[in-house]
Order: C-alpha cells, then sequence, then structure tokens
DNA sequence: CCTGCTTTGTGAAAATATTCCCAAGTACGC
DNA sequence: GCGTACTTGGGAATATTTTCACAAAGCAGG
C-alpha cells in the first residue's frame, strides 16, 4: 500500500466522529459531498482519502454510514485494545484519565506512574499512582506511552517507555523527544497551538489567511 | 508578503524554543544545520522558514542566537501581549491555567468561566471562576478565548466567544468547530492523537512509515 | 590580496498533496 | 426502455511544500 499521509489519517478520524454522529441520527446513507460539509473540505478530498484503502462507497448512492464507519475503525486500529500507560499524575494525566471516551475507543490505561512522593501511593481516578522507577518491571504489560510529565523528565521517561517495549508514545511535554525508528511518536504541543494563534492575530487584516480549518 | 503555511510557523515556535534553550547555554552564533539537526529537518528548511521573513543570518557565520530568537518573537507575536478567557474550569483548563509559562509568552488569563454551579464562584488556581452566562457582558476584556469544555457546550462557547469579540480561539473539545471568516481557529483534538497512534501501530512491521517528527 | 573553508539565501527541481473532471454505476419517473 | 439526475473512483492537472544546489558573502591565515 502506498504511503499515508499523516494529513490523511486525521482526516479518517474526523470521518469517523462524523459518521457515528450521523449514524445516532438514523441516517443510512451519505454521500462524499454530505461528509465534506460537515468537515469544510471538498468531496474530491474524502473520496481519495477513502480510496487509498478500498471501494467503500456506490455509485449513485454514498456511502453506508454504518459500513464505513466500521471499515475505518479498522483501518483505524479502533477494533483492537490499546493498553496505556500513563506517567504523570498531574492536571493533564487527571484530564486524559478522566475522559471517559478513551475505553471505548479500545485504550485502556493499565497504569499511571509519577515520581512525585506525593502522589505515589494515592488513587487517581481509581487508578493506584505507583511509583515511575516501578515502570521498567511493568515492561510487557502496556503498549503505549503516554508523557504527561514536566519537561525536563519527558526525555528520560521516553526512554523508559522504548526500553520498557512500547511501540508508540503520546507526548504532552512542550518538547521534541528522541526515539528510535519503528516506535510511532505524536506529540500534543500546547505551547506551539498558542503561538500560532498569536502569529494569526498579529498578521495585520489585510493579510489573507489560509482557509484550513 | 507571501501566505505562510501553518507547517511552518509551527516550526518558528520550535526554533523559537531551540533558541531560548541554545541562548541559555550561552551561544553566541548557530548555524541553520545545527538548528536542523535538533529539530530533525534539513538545514534548507530552516533557512527558507526564515527567508520569508527576511534575512537574518550571515553568510560563513550562521545567526545569532539571541537576536534572531527576537525577530522571531516578533514574527510569532509574541512580543505582545494577549489576553485570555478561558471557559472550562476543568481538568484542562486546571492544566492550563497551571502551566506558568504561558504569561512568558504574553499570554495572560484574564478571566475564568465555568457553567456548573458547583465550580461558579470557587477559585482556580488564584483565578475567581465566574458564571458563563456573565461572558457577554465581559467583552472587550480578552483578545483570545481557550474552549476547554464538554464537547456538547463547544459550539456555543464558540458563538459567545466570538460575539464577545475575540479574534482566535483554542479548542480543546474533540469536535470541529464553525467560526466566521477572519476568526483564528486551532484545535487540539487529543482523541485524533490516540487515534493516529493507533493506526500507525496497527499497520504492519514492514510498511514504511515517514519520517516525520 | 589571495586561497581555502564556511554558511546563507534563493531560484529551480523534485516530491507531496489537493482538486478537477469524467467515465461508469444507480435510481426513479414515465 | 429511456431520459434525467445523482454519485463514486481514480487518472490527470494543479497547487503546495520540501529539497537541491550553487552563487555570493564572510573569515582566517599568510
Amino acid at each position: 500500500m502506498a504511503r499515508i499521509s499523516e494529513s490523511t489519517v486525521r482526516r479518517l478520524s474526523h470521518y469517523y466522529r462524523v459518521l457515528e454522529e450521523v449514524s445516532a441520527e438514523g441516517q443510512r446513507m451519505i454521500s462524499s459531498h454530505l461528509l465534506a460539509e460537515r468537515e469544510g473540505i471538498t468531496s474530491a478530498q474524502v473520496r481519495k482519502d477513502l480510496s487509498y484503502f478500498g471501494s467503500f462507497g456506490r455509485r449513485g448512492l454514498g456511502y453506508n454510514v454504518e459500513h464505513l464507519r466500521d471499515e475505518i475503525r479498522a483501518i483505524l486500529g479502533l477494533d483492537k485494545r490499546w493498553r496505556v500507560a500513563m506517567v504523570g499524575a498531574g492536571h493533564i494525566g487527571a484530564a486524559l484519565l478522566g475522559y471517559k471516551g478513551f475505553a471505548d475507543q479500545g485504550f485502556d490505561v493499565v497504569a499511571v506512574f509519577d515520581a512525585a512522593p506525593s502522589r505515589i501511593g494515592s488513587t487517581l481516578d481509581g487508578f493506584p499512582v505507583r511509583d515511575i522507577a516501578e515502570l521498567p518491571a511493568a515492561a510487557g504489560t502496556f503498549d503505549m506511552g503516554v508523557i504527561a510529565t514536566p519537561i525536563k523528565a519527558a526525555q528520560d521517561v521516553a526512554d523508559a517507555l522504548v526500553a520498557a517495549g512500547v511501540r508508540g508514545i503520546l507526548n504532552f511535554a512542550p518538547r521534541k523527544l528522541r526515539v528510535p525508528v519503528g516506535i510511532a511518536l505524536r506529540t500534543v504541543d500546547m505551547t506551539m497551538e498558542f503561538e500560532s494563534l498569536s502569529f494569526a492575530l498579529s498578521l495585520k487584516r489585510g493579510a489573507r489567511r489560509r482557509p484550513r480549518e
């Protein structure tokens, strides 16, 4: 299969969410045009994105909502269950644990680690907070790691997670991490988003902004 | 000026952070090659990104660290101060308020709103939590809004923020929002990041992954 | 001033991503 | 069966982004 761009994957996530909504509304079929309209993109983009993975629609009819939703679920790997280790039991960790939607998508938090003695031993949203020093011993019990620690600890935690065998890391610390080839890394950098907004707002009014999003 | 791509702006944020680090380390000059190496990109990319805004380097020498840092600070509008209204005093709101780095970058939280009676009147990280109903009356006291509410409330809050005159919105609710042309919108969608990781981990090992990030 | 080694800035080329566009399939009314 | 109105899939055309590659510029040592 041709390499799939990150943009396409992000859009698949969006389609998936729209399809869940549309399915809940009882719609049976949906056209690429309608799907695109809800996302603010072109229908050609929707069809192209989907065509990388197969032919899911019927000409003249559009796509069967539930079928397409299930196909995308499988493409995104959401039909599997992922065991997630959360590192950092501060606000961000708490926010993620508090969002119950993740379990529905197949993401099961199996362990929460922190370095602060004041937090170790306490429970967060039902999860016992364990000493980060125990992470290596827990190797093999999780597939993904979430880094929700202060910046300074982030790289060390990433190294520890990789050593413990995770195949993917979601990083919330605002810094670039180095991981070996083959380990998937996504970084959510809120600082960068603020700066991007600041840039957009700093442009003088006459300037043309791109119509993205 | 030519339109600047979102990718370029994101990279400028990264350069800015690297330059702050390098500056703290006492380095006086830095080459595009070194800057690129710390980001895992090519030096040509660095030079091209910077060239959209001017000529900041000296041939044979590289860039003056402090000077370039200040230039990027100005480009990103970080030399201005932005008044931010936070809507939603749950975990995400708390996480953002707790991150003290924002004030250094020029982002001052000036008000926190929530809809939950149990939260209204309490204080969060020193900020009094006000009734969301008071938001319209506070119009003009902030330039940006942060949406850290449950999904259902997000679009209504966005509309209220726009009505109150914000020029930019940072949205943490995992759904697409509609805002008028001219209002900058950035969405941080953690669900999508998890799904993107899930996709990457689902690919069979042989598949070639893009070398991004 | 000249030679050798660096490094920037930037057109041009290459690689990627998006949009256009239409043949082919489907439904429906008459 | 036929005409009209839809809609997908995907090759071709565009547009955008990234990389290449090199002239111009700077420094150092003699």
